[in-house]
RNA sequence: CGGGGCGUAGCGCAGUCUGGUAGCGCAUCUGUUUUGGGAACAGAGGGUCGUAGGUUCGAAUCCUAUCGCCCCGACCA
């Protein structure tokens, strides 16, 4: 993309109702623009990333066996009375009545929904189990918004159902699904804790939410250091495999780590002195195994293979996709802006032309732009009429991890420079060798 | 919902106490000179002062109502 045709209004200075750096620097990025409390606009850039987060959400829930599927945003309030949660839920939930005096409802998750749809369709062991799942807007009504994405009232999320026929099967469903989750957040750059939660709402026995360490976190938590030192990597994983997925989740829970609503002193005082850790952390999902607390509700009931019917065995995760970028900026940045890993960034790497309209430079850009297209990679080309330091504070503030620099001065030796957003660090090469390092960087060699 | 604050140009703000025909910086547009970390000069455009009533010869300014936004708290992915 060339600058010169993108839309991205930054801004020089903070916006006054801006108060964490995330949503300072989504705003100064032009990545999103408020509409009322709590709901925003995503401008290009932000909506770029916002889809990058999505696809990497959906290749892993299908990697795990998930199937996905779209669930609309407004819901009949009857399904909620079934289940009894239309006045549980409270004030939260943003209620609407149709022409026909029909009360209906802005989701703000799809237990029901789900749970309705599988009782008119599946009646049977045999076609369990199945995990569907979707990823769509929901609308909690908060008290108070605040802190730009990271907690609107409207946000998107993936949410999931696991529909298993007895509680073991069920609780495979659960463990596959916090090793999804793992692979999920590394592949956003992000170390996502897995902690024991409270169900809250939702309901249920078994829980854990996964949280991003930040200061401006909205929990206190408290864990073990040595969980930190733990990567998922790249190991190769059977997720039909119940041993597998156990040793993994055992492997990421076994330690110490809660947050302020589970905490407990006198366990966490038995994890050695040096080791114990307290933070704040950033919620970005939740996993929960709730048994069959909708389907005896709501009668999703199937032949056993017995002659008899039994309730299905339910559980249901949820990943923040709107609220991880908000997550990944507070994790990822320094004064001077964002600092995107290279799974979501907006762009691959920026271009900056120091003197647009020199023949040899444009000429430079043009063939470094294409090269880099060609790899299918996706550039940014500063191409503005601009001085050099403007072109680097917006190339900074935006983010993009790997930044090609191209002037008379350098090209006359031909080379061009290559940035890390990083660490800042930079160095000359020629342009063949800044596409290769680009090329190998995401993995295009 | 309790407490506090703020709505004036795209963004950041002054002006409000003490009423007199709206201003500064950045951004935008034009021109000239510049050009490796947010350039300089000259000029230009842009605001029914959140909205609606009221007081007054006259309201951004005073009064009443209302809408919106932000912060602290309770609540929450």
């Amino acid at each position: 993309m060339r600058l010169s045709r993108y839309f991205l209004p930054v801004l020089k200075e903070t916006p006054s109702e801006a108060q964490i750096v995330s949503h300072r620097l989504m705003l100064r990025a032009g990545m999103i623009k408020q509409s009322s409390a709590g709901i925003y606009s995503w401008l290009p850039l932000g909506y770029k990333v916002l889809k990058n987060i999505e696809t990497i959400v959906h290749e892993e829930q299908i990697r795990a066996g998930h199937i996905p599927m779209l669930m609309p945003t407004l819901q009949p309030a009857d399904l909620w009375r079934e289940s009894g949660r239309y006045d549980d839920y409270g004030e939260e939930m943003l209620r609407i009545t149709d022409r026909h005096k029909r009360d209906m409802l802005y989701g703000p998750t799809n237990e029901e929904m789900i749970t309705d749809i599988f009782r008119a369709h599946v009646g049977s062991y045999k076609d369990l189990p199945l995990t569907l799942y979707h990823i769509q807007w929901k609308f909690r009504d908060e008290i108070r918004p605040r802190f730009g994405v990271m907690r609107g009232r409207e946000f998107l999320m993936k949410d999931g159902y696991n529909f298993d026929i007895d509680k073991d099967a069920a609780l495979h469903a659960y463990n596959r699904h916090l090793v999804s989750y793992l692979r999920t957040y590394e592949r956003m750059g992000l170390q996502a804790i897995p902690m024991r939660a409270d169900s809250g709402p939702i309901g249920g026995d078994d829980t854990h939410e996964f949280l991003v360490l930040a200061d401006t976190g909205e929990s206190e938590v408290f864990y073990d250091s040595e969980i930190t030192d733990l990567k998922f990597g790249d190991r190769a994983i059977d997720y039909d495999s119940v041993e597998e997925c156990r040793a993994v989740l055992d492997e990421f829970t076994s330690r110490y780590a809660r947050t302020d609503e589970t905490h407990d002193e006198a366990e966490f005082a038995k994890v050695p002195e040096a080791r114990r850790r307290t933070a704040r952390g950033i919620e970005v999902g939740q996993i929960f195994y709730f048994g069959t607390k909708y389907s005896e509700a709501m009668g999703a009931v199937v032949d056993n293979g017995k002659g008899g019917k039994v309730p299905v065995h339910m559980g249901s995760h949820g990943i923040g996709v709107s609220r991880l970028l908000g997550a990944i900026i507070e994790a990822s940045h320094d004064d001077k802006g964002i600092i995107w890993p290279e799974g979501v960034t907006p762009f691959h790497c920026g271009i900056v032309n120091l003197r647009q309209g020199d023949t040899a430079t444009d000429a430079a850009c043009a063939a470094l732009y294409a090269r880099i297209t060609e790899l299918g990679l996706e550039p940014l080309y500063d191409d503005r009429e601009e001085r050099a330091g403007g072109k680097f504070a917006t190339m900074d503030l935006i983010g993009l991890p790997w930044r090609i620099t191209v002037g008379p001065r350098g090209l006359a030796n031909g080379l061009v420079e290559l940035t890390s957003r990083r660490t800042g660090d930079s160095e000359e090469m020629t342009p063949e060798a800044a596409v290769s390092r680009i090329a190998e960087i995401y993995g295009k060699l």
